[in-house]
DNA sequence: ATTGTTAATTAGGTTGGGCTAATTTAGTAT
DNA sequence: ATACTAAATTAGCCCAACCTAATTAACAAT
């Protein structure tokens, strides 16, 4: 069993289609090429070399699936990445919307030293800057608490928020200036039809349906 | 005037050529074979992209030299190296043998912001681990004091250690025993068929010639 | 059952950065 | 001048990861 080294295409392939069972049920060639860029057929081709190697498996024109070789690397890549985010936050002076960027490139380079090297200087942290669990040294992802998108609500309720389901720099700047990040409490008041009003200290905000989904949030106690 | 942004080939190929004009009055088609670690035709090829692009010039059959934009390129991926060994060491723990395996990785990826952050850290640092030089952000090269290789000097005389000229890490873990690394002074007592004799605090030690010549020392005054 | 629609696959091509084997050139030694 | 040697180049291939255009499969609607 030696460790061919993937190649950072392959890497984030396998990464993608973890993400993306975290979300969907299923995991379409389509979803992929959204997701990484790329036409269908490039998709097609590279699943079938990643089935070949056994890290995922493919029943044609329904969906793919990782093997427990392909999560294991999956997660060690989105160690990487997470870790690469907190640290670019906490020791680099990154703000919030820039660290994903540069964590997408350096994640692939990274030697398995330099990835314990930042998780001891940080304590080995659970959780990114985003709220995303950081799987541990050995690929575990670290328990979670029950989230539900924000959307989802009934009832008014004080509720924390526990982690952001997106990327976009422009949507990360807003909800920080709305004080919208992992770790703050708010409070949910109604959900009607132009979007969720929320509680954020002394501020009543609406905050729009599309919004709303990509912000995860667990009940206060 | 874009830039249409180097491959890491095309990046480590003009970093390559800057490094060994240093040392040599031309740089051949082998040379850099050897050091990239590759075959002739290969770089015969890559050559004339650069050319091409006009990053370098090439009178076949003589050698090649960089242009005034493949130079600054070249310090560019320079620059990114030498901080990052240092950062490697100075911030995660990294021994002097690990930094430059790290970072020849990682050259190549960071952002200017990153390099910017790390140099801030830092307080602009001048000279890397090895002694190497770190070009500005503007792209110059630092003033260095004159050195010369440990092997060349004729009389017995004090000197303080200016640069190690390799990268193999046995070497280099062989001279950080020694306590033979920058900064530090020794006395030269004489070189003779055997070798170097040099004396580092009250130990005296034999430096063969293949190694001293990768010490470049300046003397004292 | 037939049709239409959309997703997926196949066929075939491009580009970048390597390779080996064969050839040419420059420079040296006789 | 001639012959030899080593360096460089050319010719021709390979492989990874893309692409577009054409084809096929799955499935829903009539
Ligand atoms: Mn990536
Ligand atoms: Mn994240
Ligand atoms: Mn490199
Ligand atoms: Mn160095």
């Amino acid at each position: 069993m030696e460790k061919p080294r993937l190649s950072e295409s392959q890497e984030d392939y396998l990464k993608e289609i973890f993400k993306l069972r975290e979300v969907n049920e299923t995991v379409s060639m389509q979803d992929l090429a959204r997701k990484l860029d790329v036409r269908p057929p490039s998709v097609t081709g590279m699943i079938k070399k990643l089935c070949a190697m056994d890290l995922v498996e493919h029943e044609p024109y329904k969906g793919v699936l990782l093997t427990k070789t392909g999560e294991k690397i999956a997660l060690e890549v989105l160690r990487h990445h997470r870790l690469l985010e907190l640290y670019l936050a906490r020791h680099l002076n990154y703000s919030w919307d820039e660290i994903h960027e540069e964590a997408e490139r350096l994640e692939h380079v990274i030697s398995e030293k330099f990835e314990a090297a930042i998780a001891d200087l940080m304590g080995h942290p659970t959780h990114d800057p985003h709220g995303d669990p950081i799987p541990t040294a050995e690929l575990e992802l670290p328990d979670t608490p029950n989230l539900m998108p924000l959307n989802t609500f009934k009832k008014r309720i004080g509720v924390t928020i526990g982690r952001i389901m997106t990327q976009d720099r422009d949507i990360l700047n807003l909800l920080s200036r709305l004080e919208l990040i992992p770790g703050n409490s708010i409070a949910f008041i109604k959900n009607d039809s132009a979007g969720i009003r929320v509680k954020v200290d002394d501020n009543q905000y609406l905050v729009p349906h599309t919004i709303a989904r990509l912000i995860w949030c667990e009940t206060v106690d």
